[in-house]
DNA sequence: CAGCGTATTGGCAACGTTTCCAGTAACACA
DNA sequence: TGTGTTACTGGAAACGTTGCCAATACGCTG
């Protein structure tokens, strides 16, 4: 079975493309130069005369040679390449993400290897591993379990920089980040909500595992606090980030003896769910109950009525954990931190409350 | 020179990381062995002794060895990487591809070196360029520009298997891909807004250039003709896929002597400059104007009222795209074409019509 | 005891580059 | 004429694998 080749033994054997690669051996040879006079030419290197940078030149036109960058990087060590893991590319959020890096990258001649971990912590470390053993020359990744010793073992192996994306690795104080300013996004929302006359507010949200959970809890209450007002710690649910998780959740709350006035939804996949449950509940966004989510996609502005967010850059953190990553490339000294504010987007799904 | 550990001997020479890497020579001197003989433990060769699998395990757990599959790509003469070309990572739709498609090709063992050419097909022929000199093993793409000379040339100049989304290259009927119905898809929303009484029916969309608005140009056409109607061509507007243009369009489209009742979106972005516009001229969806969209996203199915759609499954897509890919570098036969249906999901934006 | 298959192993030449080092020619200068 | 310098060029050894081929040892048969 190590030899697939088999399959087409038949006399037929039509090798499929049994075309020899043209080389820089055969542009040396059609020139009549050394191999490393091609080298030189290929890579303007110091001192290449005229005729000789003519003379290769044509001979490459000629044999029609296409460099093989894969035994470029073998020799030189260094494979141009930078890898991304995504928890889910699929989110409109990530993909931003994804396609801010992927410019950056590719306008200071880097390609991108891009792997969806889906969430799941042992694709992590299987992807990282997997892409240390391709001599990836740095990585720019979202963590899907900040705690979780195998991931860490298994960056620590790599002696290539990495820029994490909104995560913060436990022990790890000297990884190199884009941060979002979570904190005082929530902070403003609940503020906001507050001004409103709000007090039953509930947030719906992924687990406490990752960063942006933290720091949007630590927002929640610090706003709460302020104002000496107790926390409402039975609103607060935390579970996925997924759709059928806000829905549930939302359901449970409306549910409940003393249900919330107003709800923060922690993610575009958790609102999807909210509105779906308050649709099915009967209840209007806005009049009944306020509502806030956090990052802006056309749902939320396009909505009635439109919902208040959290917002914040999405392409502009791929391009500045692009940007980190090619200072560490350049010998930068790490560990380097871009800080992305957030900001609130008022609207009408957020209405004055009981005590407003 | 021969000996780089000599390095760190003279007392400042702070080398960065002067790590030599550990290959199968260090394990097979460890385990004093061949080096041939790790090579074949490690590729689970035909005949290698039980002792000896042990004896060369342990060194590599010794010796802390890591592939490069660098080297490995150069002498096999495979990367395991695939290469995919977006127009637009950012949008959604693509990022489901991308999503179906990279989980596939990981099921399989590949990567996937992921490029954006932001609509601009000079990048796409740079991008084609570069993955071929990277040594890709396939690609799949959807090209900006189906016409486009370059882009074919350099897609010829590629000997490895390609797949194209959504896309059509002239002159190259034998090219494999996977293209989704949008005919039919379009024949049936039409046909539901001519059932409803609709007659002035606006088609918004990007340019003819690409496959899906030639397809549903053509379902649109033969749902008129089939009921002997008269094409409104002065509805047809077709420029780009961006939700600038679908406001621009709309509201000239509102602006003009006989406005259409109805309005199809070609496209998610389109959809939302056609939301914008409608909103500013205050007009109700479904009451005021019948409106379809392209594609399900959650805007689509949230929106007030819910907006009909011709679905189709992206997720699908991508995965079909690599499936195809896989059957081909596995030797298969192409050109493989697999199409993915679609359907229409009616809702409430779409309303009877005048004539109705 | 010679001969021979079988199972396993070692040696070595690739894969297509880059880069160090040494060599050459031309030229100026003494 | 000899010497040194400059400006290039060629040769060959890496980079870390894989896979062919030959070599070895062993156990058995004739």
């Amino acid at each position: 079975m190590a030899n697939p080749d088999e399959a087409g033994t038949n006399e037929a054997a039509a090798k499929p493309t049994p075309v020899k690669e043209v080389t820089m051996k055969e542009v040396a040879a059609h020139a009549g130069v050394a191999l490393s006079s091609v080298s030189r030419v290929l890579n303007d290197h110091s001192d290449v005369s005229e005729s000789m940078r003519k003379q290769v030149l044509d001979a490459i036109e000629a044999v029609g040679y296409e460099p093989n960058l894969l035994a470029s990087s073998l020799r030189r060590g260094s494979t141009m390449t930078v890898g991304f893991i995504a928890n889910d590319i699929s989110n409109p959020l990530f993909a931003e993400i994804a396609m801010g890096a992927e410019r950056r990258l590719n306008e200071a001649g880097y390609s991108m290897v891009l792997t969806n971990s889906e969430g799941n912590p042992e694709r992590d470390e299987a992807m990282i591993r997997l892409l240390r053993w391709r001599r990836i020359d740095g990585l720019i990744l979202s963590v899907a379990d900040e705690e979780r010793e195998g991931t860490t073992a298994e960056l620590a192996k790599l002696s290539e920089p990495v820029v994490l994306i909104d995560r913060q690795v436990r022990g790890a104080d000297e990884a190199s980040a884009v941060l979002s300013d979570h904190a005082n996004g929530m902070r403003a929302a609940i503020d906001h909500l507050l001004d409103l006359g709000h007090r039953r507010v509930a947030l719906i949200s992924g687990r406490p595992g990752l960063r942006p959970v933290r720091e949007r809890v630590s927002g929640f209450k610090a706003a709460f606090r302020a104002r000496s007002l107790d926390l409402p710690e039975d609103l607060l649910k935390f579970d996925s980030f997924s759709a059928t998780f806000g829905q549930r959740a939302t359901h449970e709350l409306l549910a409940a003896d003393d249900p919330p006035t107003a709800i923060v939804a922690g993610g575009n996949l958790l609102l999807i769910g909210v509105l779906r449950a308050l649709q099915a509940a009967g209840r209007t966004v806005g009049a009944d109950i306020s509502l806030v989510s956090c990052d802006d996609v056309p749902l939320t502005e396009l909505h009635s009525p439109p919902i208040t967010v959290i917002d914040r850059d999405a392409v502009q953190m791929g391009e500045a954990a692009a940007e980190l990553l090619l200072r560490l490339l350049a010998g930068g000294e790490g560990p380097l931190v871009t800080e992305i504010p957030t900001s609130l987007i008022r609207r009408a799904s957020t209405q004055p409350g009981p005590a407003g």
